[in-house]
DNA sequence: TATGCACCTTGTAGCAGCTACAAGGTCAAG
DNA sequence: CTTGACCTTGTAGCTGCTACAAGGTGCATA
C-alpha cells in the first residue's frame, strides 16, 4: 500500500504521514525498488489509532505512551499496569464529560422538537466540579 | 474575582485567559477602579467549559459554536437544532472510541492482575471502521 | 516609607502539531 | 513522452497557546 492510498484510507495528508515517520510515531516503512513507502495493515491500524487518539485530545507524548503499551512483550507487567492505570482514569473522565455534553445536547434537541423555549445549559453541563 | 484566582480555579495560565479574551472566547471582563479584570461566576463556568472542551479535542472554532448555542435566545430553533444535531454525532463517536479504549485498558489490567501474558490490543480497539 | 508581588499594557518570540509549497528528481501508466 | 504520484530537503505558515521583556499601577506588609 502506497502513501496516497494510506492517506485516503485514514483521512490524513501524505505530508502528515511522512511527518509521523520522522517523529517516530509511525514505524519506518519499507521502500519498494522504486523507493516508494510500502505500508502494511499494521501501519494502517497504527495510523488510524493515532488519528483517533489525537482527535480525542491525547497529546503526541500520550499517544507514544499508548503505543508503547502495544510493544509490551519486553516490559514487566508492573510498568504496563502503571501506564494503563494512569491512562484509564483520564479516559473515564473524558467519557463522563462527553456524556454530560451529549445528554445536554439531546435535551436541547428534544426541547426544540416540542417547540419549548428551554434554556441552553451546555456550559453548565461541564462547568461543575472544577478539577486540578 | 481576579485573574490569578480564576487561573488557579481552572488550571489555566493568566496569559491564556487574556488570550481568550482577545480572541473573543471569553467575554470581556469588567475592570475594577484599579484596572484589574473582575470575573464573575459566569466567567468561571465558561472558562471551565472551554478548557474541558479543548481537552476533549474540540477546536477553538467548535468551542465557539458550542458557546454560541448558549446564546440562542436570539436564534431560531432551526439553527440550534442543526448545530446541536451535528455536534451530537461527533460527541457520540468520541464516546464510542473512548469506551473501546477504556475497555481494552481494563482488559489489560485484568490480565496483568492474574499474571496472564495476554496481548495488548489497544491499537486494534480503535483501528476498526476507518471513517472519512 | 519602602519592598515586593499581583496586576496592567504592548510586543515579540517560542513550542507543538501539523500543513503547504518549492525545487529538483524518479517511476509508471496511457 | 507527458502526466501524476511518489521521492528528497528545506522553509515557512497556521493554530493554540506559553513565555518573557519593558514599563507602569495597586496594594499589603515590614
Amino acid at each position: 500500500m502506497r502513501i496516497g492510498e494510506l492517506a485516503q484510507a485514514t483521512g490524513t495528508k501524505a505530508e502528515t504521514i511522512r511527518y509521523y515517520e520522522r517523529e517516530g510515531i509511525l514505524p519506518y516503512a519499507d521502500r519498494t525498488d522504486s523507493n516508494y513507502r510500502d505500508y502494511s495493515k499494521d501501519h494502517l491500524a497504527t495510523l488510524t489509532f493515532v488519528r483517533r487518539a489525537r482527535e480525542l485530545g491525547f497529546s503526541m507524548a500520550q499517544v507514544r505512551e499508548l503505543l508503547a503499551l502495544s510493544d509490551r512483550d519486553d516490559k514487566p507487567c508492573q510498568d504496563v499496569d502503571r501506564l494503563a492505570r494512569s491512562q484509564i482514569d483520564e479516559v473515564q473522565r473524558k467519557i463522563d464529560d462527553l456524556t454530560a455534553m451529549r445528554d445536554e445536547l439531546s435535551r436541547m434537541l428534544a426541547a426544540c422538537d416540542t417547540d419549548e423555549i428551554g434554556q441552553c445549559r451546555i456550559v453548565e453541563s461541564l462547568a461543575n466540579g472544577a478539577r486540578s
